[in-house]
DNA sequence: CTTGGTTTGTGAAACCTTTCACAAGGGTGG
DNA sequence: CCACCCTTGTGAAAGGTTTCACAAACCAAG
């Protein structure tokens, strides 16, 4: 059981638990790994094998409680619990996830919004008084914040990053254009929307240039 | 030389242009694959695998020729033309997309935005009149758009992402929490935040577990 | 209690990606 | 032209992930 698990299988495991919680609203009581793996494009073995590296959840037979899968998932993804965000940068992309309920709806709550612009500092966003970088440390530290999320521009992405990372987070969710290093253990993720369009560019081109020569 | 190429390879390409770039801009002629390596966090010897799947583009010796590399990389991903997509749905991501120039400025073009609000319909967001959706198939062939953006909440993504799969675009970028399948060929990436938070989540929970079991 | 249909959990095999290590080639300075 | 240093390109090895395939277990019905 359980060595280092990687970052394919922790994603199938959060949307295995998605489904799990929409069979449950369902009022559905058993499933089986090949019904889970449907969704996430999985196959029943690795739904199979994604669950085993954490114990032994199901029923031969029978599948797996759909309760008890949501329950121990939660436990092993950490979402028993609630996680405290902070936000550096209130621009677009920070407003917009200031705006979006879908975070404190599963349990990541958006506790303090940062920036630097003098203009937008004291003013409101979403029902959080945007504050100045300089409170940054003493928030973090106060609220025991667990995550910080950067939403500035690439230029002072990596310093903030490391700001957070001093202060305290325990992870870090970037959303510009940079790769930051993970240093001191703690986990980075970034979103990157261009890197993904260019992903699919390349998928086009290829698709085209296959095409072009079948001739 | 070319098989199939892995996403982690083509991801890769993209983060070693970036750094192209710049070096470009900077005015600087040559780089080995030990310092493109560097930022994208990959080895030297991944970059010229990655790289010797499309040819041969170094000098022995010597390194790579920047601007050289930057062109043959650019053509490689598709790059070296501007792609045309359209946004269906202008709520806060989708503004926040609108809003974001960086698209732009990489030959992501937004050609059109739809949504299903009537308030929104007709007002304009960044310069961009918002469109009913009945619109969406005559606009996308008109305009010969190649890529759909789906910004709508999730219970209708599917029904939006196989609309524009109908209508003939290349690919698909969707933000609604959700595992769009692929059909008919068309590449679809889902940018999925809360996925992302989950990741953390069960990062810093195992890493919790980890250190408390250390006693 | 036994039989038959079903589904899990898991080693082993297949497949894919990354790293290693080195021959081949290019540039420089004498 | 030669000797030396560098860096590429690439087979081979190592490491990781996914798929296969089947014994073990459970349930229901007779």
């Amino acid at each position: 059981m359980s060595g280092r698990i990687s970052d394919s299988t922790v994603r199938r495991l959060s949307l295995y638990l998605r489904m799990l919680r929409d069979l449950e609203r369902a009022g559905v009581e058993f499933v089986s790994s090949s019904q889970l793996a449907e969704p996430s494009g999985a196959t029943s073995a690795q739904v199979r094998k994604d669950l085993s590296h954490f114990g032994s959840f199901g029923k031969r037979g029978r599948g797996y409680s759909v309760e008890g899968l949501v329950r121990a998932l939660e436990e092993i993804l950490g979402l028993s619990r609630s996680w405290r965000l902070v936000l550096v940068g209130v621009g677009k992309i920070g407003s917009a996830l200031l705006g979006y309920g879908g975070l404190a709806a599963r349990g990541f709550d958006v506790v303090a919004a940062f920036d630097v612009d003098e203009a937008k500092i004291g003013t409101r966003a979403h029902g959080l008084r945007i504050r100045p970088m300089r409170e940054l440390r003493p928030v973090i530290v106060e609220c025991g914040a667990e995550i910080g999320v950067v939403a500035t521009p690439t230029e002072v992405a990596a310093e903030v990053a490391a700001t957070l990372e001093r202060a305290g987070v325990g992870a870090i969710l970037n959303f510009a254009p940079i790769e930051l290093s993970e240093v001191n253990g703690v986990p980075i993720r970034t979103v990157d929307i261009v890197l993904e369009l260019e992903g699919l560019s390349y998928l086009m081109s290829e698709a085209g240039r296959r095409a072009g020569s079948d001739a």
